[in-house]
DNA sequence: GTGAAATCCGAAAGCGTTTTCGGTTGACTC
DNA sequence: GAGTCAACCGAAAACGCTTTCGGATTTCAC
């Protein structure tokens, strides 16, 4: 292949300096208009790309953003990461940045990582997921002065850039679904509450409730780990409580598909006796019997966003104003989510069945 | 914060020029010991990080790793990809080394990409997964000149670095494993031919059954898409078959789950008519109803591999010796893989049954 | 006690950009 | 026709590190 090509072969070429080409690609405004064209064209002929180790030296700038897996422990949180991963890497293609993936092994790990960061600052902005309503990682970042927008908010997240989804509104969405099917005894499957998103989604299945003056005893809410086994032992519970619920709404798909495993073990059938909605739209959900119904949120352009809401940010050097984003998930719909039928539950009364 | 510690720094604290430091640091030979102590030991203390635009661009090296996302087409790589990055991530942090994503959305994308990183060299080193039988990737790669190992093999691979499972054996180990519960009515539901696994799993599937001196009819070989669907459809061809299979070795989990489909449809019970294997052991296959015996490879070690045999190759500039690898994938025993009934198939013959 | 060979360190030249500062044009004003 | 002002461009100094080369010590054998 030969050596790359160097700002100074075009300069030489053309008979200019380097000062000039370099001010001459990055369209400054003491260069003459037809002076970029020649240099542009040249430098397309000898297919230039710049030095990226000497442009970031010289500029004391990155270009780099970093993207911070989540610590391994939930599940199937495999295709979410993927699909954000791919529509950040995408929107920041566009503009010639580089994601950087970062894998802390344990919270300690994660936060001196941080720090590395702010000292070297050769990642000059950070996306985070998995966010927790105390989420220390948002104070240690404002500290460090390290750019970042987190995908999901935090109880510290009021002046910080994110992009979430309405948890709030989709869960009121979900329970508003269920109360139209005919729905009244509507439970509720939550995950724990240090998951700033498992107290919006609990607050949504609540307001829904209450909209419609509809009043359901305490044991239906319920919360799991987001894992099969927690949704399993979850729907459990809720079978055994006195009168048992005809739909139940389920922090995440995950769970939700360890609920219909509750049920099947109990002898029903998922949207027959009790109706079940999950929340993440994982296509895996439409690969089982009967398939999952399920929110969905976009994930893709949801990584696009991020990513240019972060761009944003680190070229300002200062939060833009439309930095933070809501967007609203969408109902899914599958098999799991029916009208209740006269026969759940078992011991059911009259006035139950108006 | 303040500003970052530098190089000079240390050198003026310490009475040293800045080349001694720098030398003490990567640990030349021609330092003493005892500078090379105090030199790392204030380092230490003043928390010294290198710039490493610096660093890079005055060494040449980039100490940078790629990842290149597979395109976005088959389903449920997700957790696959997830996992495999974590590994990779974990094995090159150890030695400070950067891992970098790549999200091409083409095949003409990714092989222009590759030929720019050949003129940048920003990037040292690729990993490459999802290899095709004939994969363009393979001798681009080589002309350039770039650095890279595959997860997967390729007909093009033999002169190149690469780990991979061993296919043709864990589809000879799951056929046997069928055969050992009696079954000899055995079908496989490949995957296109064109990806190189596909070619090693019918072959290892085949083998197996050869081994045992067991013939089946050519119908009893399905290719499907590797989705839900294609499986789903495959399986409907074996149902339609003159005498259809008691067992079937599918080419991955999610075409397993479209054969469950497909057997429910049917009024058949997966593990029950017919006993159904999957491969890549995917956790949401415990979560199915029956769940779905598989095969498993280890993908987080897989990725720690991948990450050191290509920082060997950078750092020698060609290619050590043990640089291609297979492992073995074991069998993840859940309930789709049991003995054969006798009322199954309905039409079955005495001499099928001896 | 001399020469040779180690041993250890400093000076200085890069690496390929960006960016500031000043200088040279030519046009324009009165 | 002298002075002013844009409009453009070049020179040169960074940016922070690596690495070569040579020089100053010290060590050792003889």
């Amino acid at each position: 292949m030969g050596e790359p090509t160097r700002l100074k072969a075009i300069a030489e070429r053309l008979n200019l300096s380097e000062s000039t080409v370099s001010r001459a690609l990055n369209d400054y405004q003491d260069i003459s208009a037809h002076t970029k064209l020649i240099v542009r064209n040249m430098a397309k002929q000898l297919d230039y790309q710049p030095n990226i180790h000497a442009k970031r030296l010289a500029s004391g700038k990155s270009e780099t953003i970093g993207y911070v897996m989540p610590i391994q422990e939930a599940q199937v949180t495999g295709q979410f990461i993927h699909e954000l991963m791919a529509g950040i890497a995408k929107a920041l293609a566009k503009y010639g940045w580089d994601l950087c993936v970062i894998a802390p092994q344990t919270t300690e790990e994660e936060l001196s990582i941080f720090k590395k960061i702010a000292r070297t600052r050769h990642i000059s902005g950070l996306v985070i997921t998995r966010t927790f309503s105390d989420d220390p990682r948002f104070q240690l970042l404002q500290e460090l002065e390290i750019p970042f927008v987190s995908h999901g908010r935090s109880q510290e997240s009021r002046k910080t850039a994110w992009l979430d989804v309405d948890n709030e509104l989709a869960f009121f969405d979900m329970t508003n679904h269920l109360i139209e099917l005919g729905h009244k005894r509507i439970a509720h499957i939550g995950g724990p509450l240090h998951y700033n998103f498992a107290y919006q989604r609990r607050n949504g299945w609540q307001r829904a409730l209450k909209t419609h003056g509809i009043k359901v005893p305490k044991t239906y809410a319920e919360t799991a780990e987001l894992t099969f086994d927690g949704g399993c032992h979850a729907m459990q519970r809720l079978l055994e409580v006195e009168s048992p619920p005809t739909a139940v709404c389920c922090v995440s798909d995950v769970v939700a598909i360890g609920a219909m495993q509750a049920l099947r073990k109990n002898g029903l059938r998922p949207g027959r006796e009790v109706s079940l909605i999950g929340y993440d739209g994982l296509e895996l959900g439409a690969w089982l019997d009967p398939p999952l119904t399920s929110m969905r949120q976009p994930l893709q352009s949801a990584g696009e966003k991020l990513a240019q809401i972060l761009m944003k940010i680190v070229e300002r050097g200062s939060l833009p104003s439309d930095n933070q984003e809501l967007v609203r998930a969408s109902l899914v719909q599958r098999e799991t989510a029916n009208a209740p039928i006269s026969s759940w539950p078992p011991n059911r009364t009259q006035a139950d069945n108006q």
